[in-house]
DNA sequence: TTGTAAGCGTTATCAT
DNA sequence: ATGATAACGCTTACAA
């Protein structure tokens, strides 16, 4: 199989007999160039297959490559695969392309991810930081006019925007649910590690929620578990407790499935649940499941929008945009 | 704001008082460099927080960019999600970045991200084709030796490495079951639009499986539908019918969801349900789910695996994988 | 309307 | 052990 090599901009040029600069001028549309010059090198173009190397061009001009870099935990939870496509469709039109990456949430791979991107010259960068990650090493990349956009979680030790959901009044809504039908004991199952930003946040909702309505705090009804086995068993835990909580609330999506496998296995359709997170079959679970709906496709183009902003030009101090959430009762 | 230039290989060098290529010697760790210059270097490197530029490099060296591109349907949908993770976590430890980039499932988006990609160097495609497209045009690449694989669905009019799942195999099992359990009106609720590969397979699979059992085939339970509200209107129609279905096959997990959400809000707990692909929540649903389970990430797996072997040379003819399902009975 | 020369940030080749 | 020069594929600036 002769491998053959690709085509230059200089193959076409020869073929058509002309200069690369032509070729140029009419793959660019730019300046005049007599009309069957042009067919001529179209045509040659077609028959070589020939592709321009934006990498050649990116270099010439001085510019970014028209990628984003984009760095999420993981690429199969739906969560954050829908943060990838908001942010996707909102850049598009733009005409730049994204580039994604995921950090199995380890500190290491999301920094090597990220010095990749930068090797590639990307554009910009929008990244969902790991629990454990710090990102002063990013601000001589911000003090060069890199736009940084951190999604879900704000950055360590570097201002710069973000986009999060509203954690702490969502959680608290949710819990406030619970108390509010009565329930006086509610666990918490939330996200591993403890030191995650979301579970952090989402804990202080919680416990605002117990302090407006006067219920004790218990150390003992607070669990955790990154996948929803660990959260299956978190809950069982919880349910084995000497005094054990009639209802829960779960911080996270991996969570709330990790807790309705296990109440439904248990079959404890009695303990009351509130999730973080909506699900595709909330509705039709029995009983049905009341949750806090976040909307991540809104995320990706909120933060799309700093982003493109920025891109833009636009120099104004460092912005952290909320985006709301909405109970959704199904009980 | 002094938008700093990102430094360069000469801007280092300068700082230590070599040339640039002493630089670029103590960086790829090529051919003697004195000690004490080395130390110099990687000092200067540090303090002006220099980076390589990938672009120039690769451009230098002749070679591709150390990068896959990967075009899938949707980034929201955790079946090709998780296949995007699977390939990326199999190709990581080479070195090679995953770009990924969504279709929307149309061919014009499809072709166009493409072209970004063969733009952009990467080393080789990946590519979930949408119903419509025809990659023929892609013949000049693969005569390049540009490694490419298609998963979910095989190319069209080019012979290319393709990874799909058992299809037709996975869907009659899943359609014996039920017909095994004395269904005889079974309905199909497939994917739309009809002509793309996966809905064709699975349908030939149903019809595969009410020949087993000789049972007619009534072309008035055969249902289509996108997405899930579209899967769950399909199931009102199959309900509606004058002699309705006793049970259904879904053949996605979209037309899972929506029909399983049909049934719940119709309160048919009576229909047998059995689905392609398995859901989250599938055991906890009332009546529990069964289903015909695909692996994602070993579909991803076998797909880098594929690439892999093709960019380390291995020349022999295009390659079908086939993935087996597993049926797994849960009701 | 088209061509020539130079240069983007690297590395290959050949000197020194 | 290090440097000078050319080259990768393209575009900019200027000339013809």
């Amino acid at each position: 199989m002769a491998t053959t090599r690709r085509p230059t901009m200089s193959d076409v040029a020869r073929e058509v007999g002309v200069t690369a600069k032509t070729v140029s001028r009419v793959l660019n549309e730019e300046g005049p160039v007599a009309l069957d010059t042009r067919e001529k090198v179209l045509e040659a173009v077609r028959k070589l297959g020939y592709q321009p190397n934006l990498m050649a061009r990116n270099m010439r001009v001085g510019a970014r490559d028209a990628a984003i870099g984009v760095v999420i935990p993981e690429m199969g939870n739906p969560f954050f695969g829908t943060v990838a496509g908001g942010i996707e469709s909102a850049v598009r039109e733009r005409g730049l392309t994204v580039i994604v990456g995921s950090s199995s949430e380890t500190a290491e791979l999301e920094r090597s991810l990220i010095s990749a991107f930068l090797a590639r010259q990307v554009s910009a960068l929008m990244v969902v930081p790991s629990a454990a990650s710090d990102h002063r090493y990013l601000r001589s990349e911000r003090l060069a006019g890199l736009p940084i956009v951190f999604l879900d979680r704000p950055a360590v030790g570097l201002a710069a925007d973000c986009v999060v959901s509203a954690n702490r009044e969502g959680a608290r809504s949710g819990v406030e649910h619970l108390a509010g039908r009565g329930h006086t004991r509610i666990g918490f199952v939330g996200d591993q590690p403890v030191t995650l930003y979301t579970r952090r946040e989402r804990f202080a909702g919680y416990r605002d929620a117990l302090e407006a309505f006067s219920l004790p705090f218990d150390r003992a009804l607070v669990e955790s578990g990154h996948d929803s086995s660990a959260a299956a068993e978190a809950t069982l835990r919880l349910l084995a407790l000497p005094d054990p909580p009639t209802a829960l609330f779960t911080a996270n999506n991996f969570a709330t499935t990790g807790a309705v496998v296990a109440l439904a296995r248990a079959g404890r359709k009695d303990v009351a649940l509130v999730g973080y997170d909506d699900l595709p079959l909330a509705e039709v679970l029995d009983p049905p499941l009341t949750v806090v709906a976040q909307d991540p496709a809104a995320m990706g183009a909120a933060a799309a929008e700093l982003l493109l902003a920025r891109l833009d030009g636009t120099r104004s101090k460092a912005q952290k945009t909320v985006i709301p959430t909405k109970l959704i009762v199904r009980a």
